[in-house]
DNA sequence: TACGTTGTCGTCAACGTTGTCAGCCAGACG
DNA sequence: CGTCTGGCTGACAACGTTGACGACAACGTA
C-alpha cells in the first residue's frame, strides 16, 4: 500500500502525467504546481516503482555479476568494486556464483535475463561464445574478464597475467633459481594458459630449460597445492622454487614445504598469484603478483556504464596491471 | 526483441491467456493444446517476463541482503549461504553494504524497496527500529541477524554469541589462566555487548575477579588489535591470557606478542572469535570460536522463505551455535 | 427437451509507470 | 480585434503479464 503516482496526483490536484513529469523533472513546469506536487509527494513518501518503470522504460537499473565462487578470497574485493560504482548511480548488483560449472553458468545468465537486467559483468569459466551471441546486444552490454571476444555488445577487461607471471619467475631467477617448478591450474582456464605462458616465456629468455613434468595442473585450491608439491618435491628434489598459479596454491606449497623439512625461502623459494589477503599475514609472508581486485571491480562497473551510454560504440579490452610484491617466500 | 506471450500466441493460435496458463500450469488444459503451446514456446524460446510478472503479482523473486562489508572475511561464507538455497527457487539478490553507516544503510534499504524485493536479510550495526516499522511487514519480511525486534514481519536469527564467549574464556581458565584480558569491540555493537557479557560471566562463575581495565574496546581490525594488545600487556605484565572479540582482533594481538617476544600461546594465550579463513592457517594457528558461516547464510535464507510461505505468522527466534575450537595459540 | 455439469478456452481490466499528442490559456503581434 | 506563438497541462495508449469472469461445447440427467 505505498502511494502511487495516482494517489499524489489527486492530492496535488494535478494530472498523474503532470506528477510523473516533476518526479523525473522533465518537461517545463510552472513552479507553483511543481511546488504543491513536491509537498504531495513528501507528505505521502511516495517513491516511484522501479518495476512498474521498467515495463515501459525496459531497463531494470540493475545489472548482474557472475562470478566464480565469493568465497575465494579473490571475489570480494571484486564485488566491492562493481557495488561501490554501481550504488551511487542508483543500480543494484545481483551476485551469482556460477562454480565454475557450465550448466549452473547458463542457469544463471537465464534467470539474470528473466529478471530483465540491464547488463552483466562475468568472470567465465568455459566458453561463452554461444551465449554471448544469444543473450548480449546493444541493449544489454556484457563485460568479460580476461577473455577477449569479438562480439556487438560484450567488451573484455583483461588483467596482464602473461606479464604478472613473467614478473614472478625472473624475480625467481634473479634470486639465482635454476630449477623452477609450476603449480598450475586447470587447463580450460584461460588464466592458467596465460600464466603458464609467461613462466615458460621466463624461462625461455633466460636461457632456462622448460621441463614439462615439472608443470603440475589441477584444481587451484590449498588442499591440491599441499599434494602436488609434496609429490614434485620428493620426486625431484633439485627444484629450489615454486611458482604457484594462486595463492592458495603457493600456501599449500608452502605447507609441504614444513612437512618436508625444507626451509622457505631458503630451500625452497615460492611466489603466488593474486595477493589475496591472506598473503601478508601468512608466516612466512607470500611474495607474490598482486592485481588490484578493488580497482578490477570499479574498471568493470565503469566499463559497463561506458557501454550503457553508448550503445552502438565498440570498445576495446581495458587493461589492468599487476605488480610484484616481494614478501619473504622469495 | 523477445518474444512475448502474444507472440507465442499467435504461432500456438490460441489465446494469451492459455499460454499464460500452460507457462504458469495451472487450470485445466487439453494435452492437445498444451502440446502446440509448448512447442510454440520452445520454437520462439520465449521466456516469461518477470518484471511484467511482477507488476501483477507484486512479487518480484527478489530478494535484498544487506550486510556489513562483502570484503570482511567473516560475510563471504554467509552470502554464499543465502545464494545457496535462493537460487534453486528461482531467487535472485541483491547484494549491498553498509558499511555500518546508519545513511548508508537507510539509503540501500529505500533502494531495495524501489526494486520492490520481496525480503531483505540484513545484518545491521544500527538500531533499525523505526526504518523496520515503516518497511517490514506480512507482505515484506525482514529476517535481522543477531538483534531481536518484536515487530511484525520482522524475525530474528541469533547467534549464540554470549555462549561462545564463555566457552572461549572458560577454556582458557581450564588452562590454568587467572589473568585473562579482553580485546572487546565497540560498545553500539550487540555482538560486542554478548561478548563482552559472556566474558564476565565466565570470570564471576569461577571466582575470577573482572578489572575493568582489562576490558578494552575499539574497531575490530587487526591493526587496532596489535595497538590495544600493545598497550595492554606492557601497561600490564601479568596478563596471560587475551580474549578477543573477533579474529581480527587476535590476529593483532598474536603480532604484539611477537613484537614484545612473548611467545604464544606459553607466555600468553589467545583465543580469536568467528573462525574466519585465515585463522586456520595463520602461524600459531588460532583457538577460536567458530561460528557456522555457511549455515548461518542458509538458516536466514530459509527463514525469510518460511516467511514468504506463511505472511501472518509470527516466528520464534532462531538460534544457531557456535563451537570452540581449539588449535595452537590457546 | 430442457437443464445442469464439467472441461476448455477467451475477453477484459487491471498492475504503476512513461511517450505521444493534443488542448488550453496567456501574451505578443499584425 | 483576430491570430499566432510558447509555456504548461491532461487524455490516452502503451509496456507484458495475470486474475476474475464469462462463453461455449460436449455430455449426461431429469
Amino acid at each position: 500500500m505505498p502511494a502511487k503516482l495516482r494517489d499524489v496526483a489527486q492530492r496535488a490536484g494535478v494530472s498523474i502525467k503532470t506528477v510523473s513529469r516533476v518526479v523525473n523533472n522533465q518537461g517545463e513546469i510552472s513552479e507553483a504546481t511543481r511546488q504543491r506536487v513536491l509537498k504531495a509527494i513528501a507528505e505521502l513518501r511516495y517513491r516511484p516503482s522501479k518495476v512498474a518503470r521498467a515495463l515501459v522504460t525496459q531497463h531494470t537499473d540493475t545489472i548482474g555479476l557472475v562470478l566464480g565462487d565469493i568465497t575465494n578470497p579473490f571475489f570480494p574485493e571484486v564485488a566491492r568494486g562493481v557495488l561501490d560504482v554501481a550504488e551511487p548511480r542508483g543500480y543494484n548488483v545481483f551476485l551469482c556464483n556460477s562454480d565454475g560449472e557450465l550448466p549452473r553458468e547458463t542457469r544463471i545468465l537465464e534467470s539474470l535475463l528473466d529478471h530483465g537486467v540491464d547488463g552483466i559483468i562475468i568472470f567465465p569459466t568455459f566458453e561463452l561464445e554461444p551465449a554471448l551471441r544469444r543473450l548480449a546486444g546493444p541493449e544489454r552490454p556484457v563485460v568479460v574478464v580476461n577473455r577477449p571476444y569479438d562480439l556487438p555488445g560484450v567488451s573484455a577487461v583483461m588483467i596482464h597475467t602473461r606479464r604478472g607471471a613473467r614478473l614472478a619467475v625472473e624475480h625467481l631467477i634473479a634470486q639465482g633459481h635454476t630449477a623452477i617448478a609450476m603449480l598450475a591450474g586447470q587447463s580450460h582456464e584461460i588464466a592458467h594458459l596465460a600464466r603458464v605462458r609467461g613462466y615458460r616465456e621466463a624461462l625461455c629468455e633466460h636461457g632456462l630449460p622448460v621441463r614439462e613434468e615439472w608443470i603440475v595442473g589441477g584444481v587451484p585450491i590449498q588442499k591440491r597445492g599441499r599434494e602436488s608439491a609434496l609429490a614434485l618435491l620428493t620426486r625431484y628434489p633439485e627444484i629450489t622454487a615454486i611458482f604457484a598459479y594462486n595463492d592458495l596454491l603457493a600456501l599449500g606449497a608452502i605447507e609441504a614445504c614444513r612437512e618436508l623439512g625444507r626451509r622457505v625461502p631458503d630451500d625452497c623459494a615460492i611466489v603466488g598469484f593474486d595477493d589475496i589477503p591472506l598473503a601478508s599475514v601468512v608466516n612466512p609472508a607470500l611474495t607474490t603478483v598482486r592485481v588490484d581486485k578493488y580497482e578490477l571491480g570499479r574498471q568493470c562497473m565503469n566499463r559497463l556504464f561506458e557501454m550503457l551510454a553508448h550503445p552502438d560504440q565498440t570498445f576495446e579490452p581495458l587493461w589492468v596491471d599487476v605488480e610484484l610484491v616481494v614478501r619473504t617466500s622469495a
